[in-house]
DNA sequence: CCTTGACTTCAAGTAAACTTTATCTTTTAA
DNA sequence: TTAAAAGATAAAGTTTACTTGAAGTCAAGG
């Protein structure tokens, strides 16, 4: 069991953070001390990771809030679960596939300055 | 030369943000008309395109408004604003490694969720 | 003993990027 | 020609996801 401290030092995760997720519902069954400290076992480390990605690719947290909802109403709610999951599969392959498409037009452009700077170039020979 | 209207049909982009980014000094050389009235010319456009651009692959406003000033300072900027597209370009590549890497996370989840359903149906046959 | 440091909670504050509202002027269609 | 629609400005409001501050508790070290 470890200690928000060692949690924050093991993820960079701020401990503000970690509490806010907890208190949003994000992190089910966090333990605490006789004296109310937060403990955090592999399971809950589990879940950090989880909604790190979660969040790292976009997903709103009050969508991730619903997806914890689901999951404490148990195995009954696991097609609706995957679904969540699969649904937000094809968002991450759209926020891919948009990045690419709008680095193509970075390209584009650095293309054009490279253009542009063998002009002047040209032209400060001649000079 | 295009209203302000036919630009919000043309682009999808709201005419409060189209006002918002100008003020923001993100669209240099918007005419008006005699009355006051914003009309837009094809280089608009270009540069409406080229700054939704550079948002949709999260460059933030005060980046952008960097990028323009140094446009609008000529030629002499030419080398610094290709520097801000080629460290824009690496900050795409890396948004997309880590979606990716993400990704295989939730791909991960998802077979995880495949087992689980297929132990649901071998159980289920059994009963 | 008592102070320091690591917790706790709750409320308020922040940042970024729009979006809405209020008020006014100008077109445009009936 | 007059009423509705479209455009302008400035200021305030919204949303999302944290972050910071205030005030209190508790264990450990000097």
């Amino acid at each position: 069991m470890m200690t928000i401290r060692e949690v924050t030092e093991l993820t960079g995760i701020a401990a503000p953070t970690l509490r806010y997720y907890e208190k949003e519902g994000l992190l089910p069954h966090v333990k605490r001390n006789e004296n109310g400290k937060r403990l955090y076992d592999e399971e809950d480390l589990s879940w950090i990771h989880f909604v790190t990605a979660l969040r790292a690719t976009g997903m709103p947290i009050a969508q991730i809030q619903k997806y914890v909802y689901l999951y404490k109403e148990g195995d009954s709610t696991i097609s609706e679960r995957k679904l969540m999951m699969l649904n937000h599969k094809k968002e991450i392959e759209r926020s891919i596939r948009d990045l690419y498409f709008n680095l193509d037009k970075i390209n584009y452009k650095l293309a054009l300055y490279d253009v542009l700077e063998s002009q002047i170039e040209r032209t400060s020979i001649k000079i």
